[in-house]
DNA sequence: TTAATAACAGTAATGATTATCATTATTATT
DNA sequence: AATAATAATGATAATCATTACTGTTATTAA
């Protein structure tokens, strides 16, 4: 197994990442980290973003938008993309669980992880609406 | 608003997209279509799937492994994306729509749609693991 | 202090998807 | 049926997110 050495920027990038709740794709991640290294390379987001997905210090979103999205918040939570804004926010979502533990008996699978995205109005837009 | 011809290819496609369950991507769409069109372009096929997803009559797949996956049932269910295998495996689940209530009402949001995907076993590998 | 190697910047390459454009097929209208 | 409008198509070029490469620098173990 590969080790790994301490790095500053990659420091800096869960920090960022567990600043917002945006959950911003690879480019907003990059120009927000030159506001702090000026001459950090596209690289070296490309390169942590995957280490730290790989590790599960971050998640990885594929929202079908084009790009991938990232999330600082690796706790059970589920997002929804609104249609009215475009924003992934995020959704408290106490159920799965027992979704889960219905589903693996049902199916003989074993869920190690989900991924629940939600299409639809967020409640700002959805207040719009009426 | 933009009238929309019949098209024999169109056609094809989600016929052929309803005949499997294994979830392809465009390649695969694109290589099975060409034995039945022999110079039918790659271009087509993603203009039509593209169109297809839009219109609601498929399901475009963001399983985050680098390209797009399709699917021809757009009945409710989830898929499982089997870390043994790799195999994108429907998963029957009746339990989201009483999860889509709840949550609605606890976020005031609207709810038109969903996407979730299960990483972990298909029964086959679990099985094999045991 | 040195040796091994992970992380890096800079840049080129890859590959999925989208756009363009000239031609063909479909459909609404005469 | 003939015509006109325009959607669909094949071929191909362009785009753009992501990955790979290369020489250099930083980290850490010995």
């Amino acid at each position: 197994m590969k080790q790994i050495k301490h790095s500053e920027k990659r420091d800096a990038l869960i920090k960022l990442l567990q600043s917002t709740d945006s959950h911003p794709d690879a480019d907003w991640i990059y120009s927000h980290m030159r506001e702090i290294f000026p001459n950090i390379s596209l690289g070296t987001v490309y390169r942590n973003l995957s280490q730290l997905t790989e590790q599960g210090h971050i998640l990885k979103l594929s929202v079908g938008t084009g790009t991938e999205h990232y999330d600082g918040n690796v706790n059970t939570h589920s997002h929804l993309v609104c249609s009215g804004c475009g924003a992934i926010k995020d959704i408290h979502n106490i159920y799965m669980d027992d979704v889960f533990n219905k589903i693996e008996s049902e199916h003989n699978i074993q869920i190690d992880n989900h991924c629940l995205i939600f299409q639809g109005l967020c409640s700002e837009c959805n207040k719009l609406k009426n």
